[in-house]
DNA sequence: CGGACAAGCTGA
DNA sequence: CAGCTTGTCCGG
């Protein structure tokens, strides 16, 4: 009985995508997904135990070193090849996801699930949810059929923050829910509610009784860095692996979500539950105004005479940097080329577009006006513009912002306001239109999740009065007219037809190529035969399939180097 | 990834 | 031809 025992090990050089054989020590209790210490090639590298009781193939095998604790479940492997396959990255990259970052040596015992009151009921799929209605009589609804499933019901939100407020909602009700990054070893324990951000789609849990993803189209469920996970669908895929069922949840369903989930329609309060939503058409306004038009200033005065406390007015600029737009200082109108209708930027006096399909005197197309003016800037610049037109100190929050003062009353920034900032009063976009000029297909509909997001700050129109405030020149835009009537199922239509047409994901898989060594592997695949596109920065192969699409990729090999492949 | 080892380049 | 750089191979 106390044979030595061969077992099979992946290491976390993610670099060596393979696994190798190793000697379990006589007597060791080594299971399978262990996390262990091996000699690898003269270096002491960490991996885990994908396989037990390999045959012998008779060459001389190293011992482990030893037992380093508990790393994800057998069950799991399953998702986690599937995962390494699907984003094309080493399967350590997955076992590491799923893995602890500490040592883990012991696991709590988990406690029983006790019944739930339970005041709606929602099937499994996707359910178009207004941002100010509450999530958690869905997840207790999941949680409640659920309930004699065997395992765990998963419960996905976008932040952190948001986490550790349904975990400690739902265990004011009694239920057994933790935190995954708070509590790894319960989650390996087979706790039974996990809550997480997007990493939790790897959560440890033995097996799932089911899942819930709020908001699953917020960009957070999808990883920056390669490989870029989408949370959402690793969970889908999981639970249709473990046949259980899925919730999912967005204020305006994406293609890519209906592809994963069939649609249900709550018979909710739609447009109650969405905020007030004002648009103030910058075309009409003073061109001599500030960055807040006089119309955006009542409803800002107005929040600062409601009498409350905290932050009273979040003031959002879409994205960072000097990159800047011209309008006419006379009727207000955005330069544009001629030929792409892309905004225009200012070159030693004259005007061209990205692309650069002409360069002309800069003067403006509708009255002639010349001397057109910057009509977008950096946050630092808008916050002294805001700070002067209030009169008022304002916070400035960008990315790297941790944390607002106490008595602030107003704050300029970037989205990330939304990670900082709970509650206010009014919230205004100062350009709009950023938005939906963007290149990025999902922009026009990150543009109504924005507008989500703030409504979530603001309250719903039903609640109270808080207001967002959209400054735009393209008042006739329909994702502007589908915001101010809370009808989006044209502007969603419309996306699945572009998507269709335009042969994008979820209709076909694609691959974006970026990095340092993005050039030089784009330029191997074109060699090789495969259809590259440019794309903004980068590049990306397209195919019908993601199994064509992993052969498409694998026609040239990946030069050594840092290289970005989001996968879609 | 990072060590080992081989083949190529340089300089006095 | 020693000494160093650059390239290729491979790990249990």
């Amino acid at each position: 009985m106390n044979e030595e025992r061969i077992v099979r090990v992946v290491t976390d050089v993610a670099a060596v995508d393979k696994a190798f054989d190793y000697l379990a020590p006589v007597g060791s209790d080594i299971g399978l997904g262990d996390r262990i210490r091996v000699d690898f090639h003269g270096r002491s590298v960490r991996g885990w135990v994908v396989d037990l009781d390999v045959p012998n193939e008779g060459r001389a095998l190293k011992t482990i070193k030893k037992r380093a604790g508990y790393g994800p479940p057998a069950q799991l492997f399953d998702t986690l090849r599937w995962a390494s396959t699907h984003y094309v990255t080493p399967l350590s990259r997955a076992l590491a996801a799923a893995s602890s970052e500490r040592n883990v040596l012991a696991l709590p015992n988990v406690p029983v699930k006790p019944p739930v009151e339970v005041s709606e009921e929602f099937a499994p799929g996707v359910w178009t949810l207004a941002p100010n209605r509450d999530p958690l009589p869905l997840i207790l609804s999941a949680y409640s059929a659920t309930r004699n499933n065997e395992g765990t019901l998963l419960v996905l939100v976008p932040t952190e923050g948001w986490a550790e407020r349904v975990t400690s909602r739902l265990v004011r009700r009694g239920l057994p829910a933790v935190t995954l990054a708070q509590d790894w070893p319960a989650a390996r324990a087979g706790w039974p509610i996990v809550v997480g951000t997007r990493n939790a789609c790897f959560a440890p849990s033995p097996a799932l009784a089911g899942a819930v993803v709020i908001d699953a189209d917020d960009e957070a469920f999808i990883s920056e860095a390669s490989p870029t996970w989408e949370a959402p669908r690793i969970v889908a895929e999981r639970c249709r692996r473990e046949g259980v069922p899925v919730w999912m949840t967005s204020p305006l369903p994406s293609p890519t979500l209906l592809a994963v989930a069939s649609p249900h329609h709550s018979d909710d309060d739609l447009v109650g539950l969405w905020p007030h939503i004002e648009v103030v058409d910058r075309r009409h306004s003073d061109p001599r105004d500030g960055a807040l038009s006089q119309e955006s200033l009542r409803w800002v005065h107005r929040a600062f005479h409601d009498g409350r406390e905290g932050v009273r007015v979040a003031v959002i600029l879409q994205r960072l940097g000097a990159g800047k737009l011209l309008a006419c200082r006379q009727c207000g109108t955005l330069c544009r080329c001629a030929v792409c209708h892309e905004p225009e930027h200012e070159i030693d006096g004259a005007l061209t577009c990205a692309a650069g399909h002409e360069t002309r005197e800069a003067f403006c197309r509708e009255c002639g006006a010349t001397r057109p003016r910057v009509v977008r800037s950096g946050v630092t610049t808008l916050a002294r513009d805001v700070a002067l037109q209030l009169g008022r100190k304002v916070v400035e929050v960008t990315a790297s912002t941790t944390a607002i003062p106490e008595d602030a009353t107003v704050v300029v920034g970037t989205e990330a306001v939304f990670r900082l900032v709970r509650h206010t009063g009014v919230v205004v976009f100062v350009d709009f239109d950023q938005y939906l000029l963007g290149h990025r297909e999902r922009a026009r509909r990150d543009a109504i999740y924005a507008v989500a997001k703030a409504g979530r700050m603001v309250g719903a129109r039903r609640a109270g009065d808080g207001r967002v405030v959209v400054q735009t020149r393209r008042g006739d835009d329909d994702v502007i007219s589908a915001l101010t009537t809370v009808s989006f199922e044209e502007v969603s239509l419309r996306e699945i037809e572009t998507a269709r047409v335009l042969e994008l994901p979820p209709f076909r898989a694609m691959a974006e190529i970026g990095g340092a060594v993005g050039g030089p592997y784009a330029a191997a695949l074109r060699e090789a035969g495969v259809d590259v596109r440019e794309s903004g920065a980068g590049w990306c192969v397209v195919a019908a399939s993601h199994d064509e699409l992993r052969d498409l990729l694998s026609r040239a090999p990946r030069p050594p180097g840092a290289m970005r492949l989001a996968i879609r």
